[in-house]
DNA sequence: CTGCATCCTTTGGGATACTG
DNA sequence: CAGTATCCCAAAGGATGCAG
């Protein structure tokens, strides 16, 4: 390969979409990771992407969304404060006697839903069952 | 909340692109995360998608996309060889003297390529860039 | 109900050195 | 060049129990 300088941190255009990164220093997919790399935080947003969410109802969504073990409350509330932090959810508490708490998108978790349809597009055909029942990859 | 049915393992239809999920168990969300939650392998898909590419090559893309260290060559291989056993790649060995094996995305692995576009899309806007200078979050 | 505190296990990622 | 082998550390994830 002799030049190859759409790859990395300087690209110009191109890659797939045909747009100007010019200005971009961090790879998207890297910085994606770096986001919603947790396990459970691409979930949230998929189930939140429709109306707020309780904390008990999102960490039941997980489960029926394919988990079999129950998310313990520490991890969730991690995940979930992370994503507070930086921006891609908005926590609202209810004064109410049994303590209720909403999470809801923010325009910044909005703006990953595009992506989040393509991977349902994606995984309507079966092509994440079908990957990962190749030999294993179920374990866990 | 009332019904959710949509939410979980036996969604109907909605959710962000009116597609059939009734046939689907596992939500793509979390299947895509197993599949690509390695920390480099979607940059991986990234920079093979115009291209087969050499381990070395990969290995330095990854530095240039943003990575600040280099990848050391047993991540990477394992990387590579989780991608490959799945068959989102395949691997192709030359037998010449300095060795050279190149890695090439299959029709599976092209089959994320939507969702890498709609990634760098999204990143394209500097959305990654502003959701990590949060605070901190480039921690590491 | 919504978390936090503590402890522990597993996994992922990294450094370094070495081989075909 | 393309890995493998060892060893190690940090982080992610989990179990349990308790508190506002």
């Amino acid at each position: 390969m002799e030049h190859d300088e759409e790859i990395g941190s300087g690209p110009a255009v191109s890659l797939l979409t045909g747009l100007d990164m010019s200005h971009i220093r961090l790879c998207p997919a890297i910085g994606f990771n770096r986001i919603v790399g947790g396990r459970y935080k691409l979930h949230i947003l998929c189930v939140l992407h429709r109306g707020p969410l309780r904390f008990g109802e999102i960490g039941r969504s997980l489960v029926k969304g394919g988990l079999g073990n129950p998310v313990t409350p520490r991890i969730l509330s991690r995940e979930l404060k992370d994503m507070t932090r930086l921006g891609l959810l908005s926590r609202k508490e209810y004064p109410v006697v049994p303590k209720k708490v909403e999470y809801t998108l923010t325009p910044r978790g909005e703006a990953l839903l595009p992506i989040l349809s393509e991977i349902i597009r994606w995984g309507a055909t079966g092509a994440h069952e079908d990957i990962l029942a190749t030999t294993n990859a179920s374990a866990e």
